[in-house]
DNA sequence: TTACTTAGTTGATAATTTCAACTAACATGC
DNA sequence: GCATGTTAGTTGAAATTATCAACTAAGTAA
């Protein structure tokens, strides 16, 4: 049983978000070709059912051959679809949401990618700017209360960094005091050889960031953690 | 510009899920044809590109064609897609979950589905006992901050049935004070002809449902509301 | 009128959050 | 060495918020 009507074209898009010095910017590319020629849009690719294992992989390939890295965060945003999103007719586009720290994409060479502030976007292709909209409020909403933005940073990151970076997202600061006990850190109470205590939301390396003044610890990130929530 | 490649074959799933004595239901159908003939299965099927406008839509028709019924909740859940999913080959499943009250279900005829607890679900076609974990997980979460549950009663409930609700939905009992803080309930402190103050996240009616006790005050819902949260 | 049942409110207590002040660890310059 | 500056990390008292048992309210039934 095939369907009786024309499929519509499936293709991936993510929207690739990393933390410049003024906020959150996304990563866009001008089209080389029509539909939307010229214009600025999404990174992404049709499926290839001969190579791709899923809408992920998918992903994953197409990030791979623009910038030859492999996202540590990657999640499935929405599926946005309808019949006229693209000129060419009813079409499917299976969104998502990278995390790359801007250093590591700095290091992958560039020239691929133009960086907009997702706050002041321009004109793009498609229903482009509705997904990158949707992407921002998904990863502000979750950075509320999740260790997501850990993924912006590089691999071992301060306290302070990770903090600024939360600032950063929300565009607003948060107290000191507030953000170290939401994450649960009590470097001091761990007995020797874990430095992080059950509640802790990060782990805790041995290694510091010397600068010039008192090291700050390097803390590390394996999965999302949630913060508490009310019980009933 | 068309892929060079076959399309993968867009289809549409949902999860409809509703509240039964026993908690938790599944609507189920067992399937007529192959692939996976006489399994039981999600209700769904093909976008038709001449008739709807988006895969919400899709969604509609497919329910409104098996029920009659527009489901006052629908959200998309996640897309699932890959070689494996579907014996024909790669395939894309746009998964949504929709809330309908029993009482509106068994109001409009009966017969097409069968109901399952979430908890205990039989063997099913393709990936959807995936789909059906997914959603119910993310209807437990939503409920956990949300007034997602009223979506669950009809149209007009008192806060006891909506107590009721969350409870089967968590499996576990709720104290009565906590859920009426929750939802920011202070019916005596509402000026005449506003029942709901600003903290309020239903609108409460001048009707109440009569009962052999004192008659309780019925409420209303017209968007999903989140309980607070913890500030920065 | 009394007893019973469920609806709705209240407020003292318990738990949690917040933040300013404190201590710690380094560098630098005298 | 030692004072000073700067950032890291901790502490705990005060402020806020959550919780639940006890109370009041409004109906039915006998």
């Amino acid at each position: 049983m095939s369907p009786s009507r024309p499929a519509p074209a499936v293709s991936v898009d993510i929207v690739l978000l990393t933390l410049g010095d003024t906020g959150l910017q996304v990563a866009l590319h001008r089209r080389d070709h029509a539909p939307c020629q010229h214009q600025l849009a999404l990174p992404g690719g049709y499926v290839h059912v001969d190579e791709d294992d899923s809408c992920e992989a998918t992903a994953k390939r197409v990030l791979r051959d623009k910038t030859g890295l492999e996202p540590r965060y990657l999640e499935q945003l929405r599926t946005f679809a309808g019949p006229r999103r693209d000129p060419r007719g009813w079409s499917v586009a299976v969104s998502h949401v990278a995390l790359i720290p801007l250093q590591q994409l700095r290091d992958a060479g560039d020239g691929v990618f133009h960086f907009y502030d997702v706050d002041q976007l321009p004109e793009l292709a498609f229903d482009h700017a509705e997904q990158v909209r949707e992407a921002v409020q998904r990863v502000r909403n979750k950075a509320s209360y999740s260790t997501l933005p850990c993924w912006l940073l590089p691999e071992r990151f301060t306290l302070t960094q990770l903090q600024h970076t939360y600032e950063q997202i929300f565009g607003e600061t948060v107290s000191r005091g507030t953000f170290r006990s939401r994450l649960g850190i009590k470097v001091a109470d761990a007995k020797p050889g874990e430095y992080a205590d059950e509640a802790a939301l990060l782990e805790a390396t041995e290694e510091f960031l010397g600068g010039k003044q008192r090291p700050a610890r390097l803390f590390r990130i394996n999965r999302l953690s949630l913060f508490k929530r009310a019980r009933w």
